[in-house]
DNA sequence: CCAGACATGTAACAGGTTACATGATTCG
DNA sequence: CGAATCATGTAACCTGTTACATGTCTGG
């Protein structure tokens, strides 16, 4: 409705004119509108399934959420369709892309955890039965089969499907789940061979000690 | 001092006799619990830092609002102490514990995904300048590096030091980092040679096998 | 006994997740 | 033209996070 001037920047301490606190989701977005030119959330919500989707899952509400912000914060300049469904289209502004590019210069580089609900249960496994191990096991394996399959055919796509930095993205994807794999079908083999203890010895005895 | 009976559970729709919503939190302050016998929220911080923190910290704030919650749905027992610091000492119940059981017993295997603020940045370098890219993989390798020697560390504890499920998960820990050292020194490598193209077709076979 | 580290909590905020709810389009 | 599906949004809840604030012990 009403449009908002946003005078300056001074009334909102946390808004600052050139960035403000941007999280994972302000960057999807904006490097999903920069790359495609114009979308709407809905677009966003398939160039995001299609892309880093498989690997970070975001839920369609953010993206509808986060594009008004960004617009509210200078990021995107929002349009309405005229007819139809009158849908939001967005579109990258100059400062959009100055905040996208400080981000992708930036080498802040936070390392994110491994936050795998399956090894914290495994983690724990000790104080349940044997079998609930071999239970936990199978089903990991089987879903992180089925993970590397879907990764597997998505990385079947030709050369020119996606940008390289994607595909790079995707190998290391690709390389995660078949760890994942590897890791719990060698636990439910130990697990049904009694060597329930850890340390397969089969120690690679990295370089250095 | 005063026992809640908690006298049923009709009042409050989402607190079923059972078992409610329990996060991997509950989880977490459940097993460590069950394991050490008692503990006070310091020790919790402490227990989960020494253990499970080394993938997957959580902000003691947690662990303190943690434990009262899961004692007002009976899955713990709280007790003070008398002198000094009166802190609170937590104990598990027998429905804590079966619901802790329940955890381990069911065949869940939610697999979480790779929330790695690096991929997402990855995905998205073709929007930026190349040299940027390099900064980050060698941020990023660099950052992974540390990681994995301190994993090193943690796991060059004696056998008896921790049980052998904790071990284990520390082991795909330690396969996790190292995939992603190499993964970024790899493409480090493959960005300094000009070869930014994708697929360096050096088929997988990673230095593990 | 003072300083510093260790320990213990709580309040406020922000973001993600779930769920609800409805609008538009297509196809049989 | 009705039903199913696709598309679009919003609101409430809840949890994780950040920041603050203070208390207690130990050693010099």
């Amino acid at each position: 409705m009403d449009e908002k001037e946003a005078p300056d920047a001074t009334d909102r301490p946390s808004s600052v004119p050139g960035a403000a606190s941007l999280t994972p989701v302000s960057y999807l977005v904006l490097g999903l509108v920069a790359r495609h030119g114009t979308a709407t959330p809905y677009d966003l919500k398939s160039f995001a399934a299609q892309s880093v989707g498989n690997f970070w899952s975001f839920p369609h509400a953010q993206l509808y959420k986060e594009p008004p912000r960004l617009a509210e914060a200078g990021l995107l300049a929002e349009e309405r369709e005229e007819f139809g469904r009158r849908r939001r289209i967005f579109r990258i502004t100059d400062a959009g892309r100055a905040a996208l590019a400080e981000w992708l210069a930036s080498g802040e580089t936070a390392l994110g955890e491994l936050r795998a609900p399956g090894l914290l249960k495994l983690a724990f496994a000790e104080l349940g039965r044997p079998a609930d191990a071999v239970t936990l096991a199978r089903g990991q394996a089987a879903a992180h089969r089925a993970q590397l399959a879907s990764y597997e055919a998505f990385a079947a796509l030709p050369a020119d499907a996606m940008p390289w930095s994607l595909r790079r993205a995707l190998e290391l994807g690709l390389g995660y789940e078949r760890l994942q794999v590897d890791f719990w079908e060698a636990l439910v083999g130990d697990l049904a061979a009694g060597r329930i203890p850890p340390s397969p010895s089969a120690g690679p005895a990295p370089p250095g000690s």
